[in-house]
DNA sequence: TGTAGTCCCAGACCGTAGTCTCTAATTACA
DNA sequence: TGTAATTAGAGACTACGGTCTGGGACTACA
């Protein structure tokens, strides 16, 4: 398992070729702008090299948001344990909409939404991701003291509020000026007030 | 106004024949599957043509996808006058899902919400809408007689109730098995119950 | 009715995502 | 160690959305 021979070393290499020159590229121009060609170009592979690691154009930028999860696992121990549940899903949503805002933009997101949805791969509805599981533990603690309603499951309620982070994200996407993070604010506080018991 | 030169005449009747074949395209592939070319060769024009009438190849999409307005206007018709309004709320939601997958498909709310991305028309977000004024009407009613709480503006309602149902229909599109009705009553349902007095 | 200007549209062309084919290097195994 | 099978990758090629150019028909106006 962990060892690799030495053709597969040498097909991980090409790999993170490809990856760091992509990420290169993203912060030097628009992610629309960034061409397929350009990437093999500055990275010295090829088309074939690509599309042997890559499913489409879209996985990369894919691969650059899975770096979010190290912010989510991160944020969580800056919060205090005093916190109700709903305050600390309230924290949380925000700090996520901040710091997409300022380290990602506008560009990308619309990348990886349009990416859900042409290819399926889907990691926004993947249960195993730490934004799922750090949502799912808060609304299991607030139903278990009684803050949260019982009528649905954990795991509803903790897609509702994901969907909410999603809808309000494609909104942000889709719409010229709209304040992200306030408006994820108040859609997460509404739904969160419809919860409570 | 309503004199038209036989120039434009003639220009409209290319735009409908387009159109026409788009359509007739559309019940028998797969939307991602239509290509211009076909649909120009099936309607004897030209990309030329194409491209004066429709900006972009799912500008189409979109002409089809404004019929569903109409059928918002008959329904709220069919809702008797003593429901609540939340109750108006829910059930038109329920209507306006049940529609979309019956009438419609994955596919084609697939492409309309990739142009959304892509371009940016944007009519998802439009307040000129029949739906959206539809919903706006019930939210001031229902803040008039007391139903919804007033910390939030009824623009403001009006939009999250809408964004509910883009996060229901766009996480139908990315999910194979996703209950699209049932989700959006969770949905909304509890969305709603967050903005009751 | 002559002429300048405009408009609709045909279709050649371009850019780019993604596929296909072929090869050289590596691996597996007799 | 020799040979067959596999794999990473190079790069020509395809498919398709969208642009550009040119021209013929129409319109406006003298």
């Amino acid at each position: 398992m962990s060892s690799l021979t030495p053709r597969q070393i040498k097909a991980k290499q090409t790999k993170s070729k490809i990856l760091e020159s992509a990420f290169d590229l993203f912060s030097k121009k628009a992610f629309e702008n960034i061409t397929v060609d350009e990437i093999i170009k500055r990275s010295g592979t090829s088309k074939g090299a690509f599309y042997t690691h890559f499913k489409s154009k879209y996985e990369i930028f894919l691969e650059k948001f899975k770096e979010i999860d190290g912010f989510y696992e991160e944020f969580i121990h800056s919060l205090s344990e005093e916190l109700s549940y709903s305050e600390k899903l309230l924290r949380l949503s925000e700090a996520q909409m901040i710091y997409i805002k300022n380290n990602w933009g506008k560009e990308l997101f619309r990348n990886l939404y349009m990416n859900a949805l042409s290819s399926n791969h889907n990691y926004f509805l993947d249960e195993n991701r730490s934004l799922y599981k750090i949502i799912n533990k808060f609304v299991i603690k607030g139903q278990e003291i009684g803050e949260f309603k019982k009528g649905l499951l954990a795991d509803e309620i903790t897609m509702l509020i994901t969907r909410c982070m999603r809808g309000a994200l494609y909104d942000w996407c889709i719409c010229d000026d709209l304040d992200l993070v306030m408006e994820t604010k108040k859609f997460i506080r509404t739904l969160i007030e419809g919860l409570k018991e």
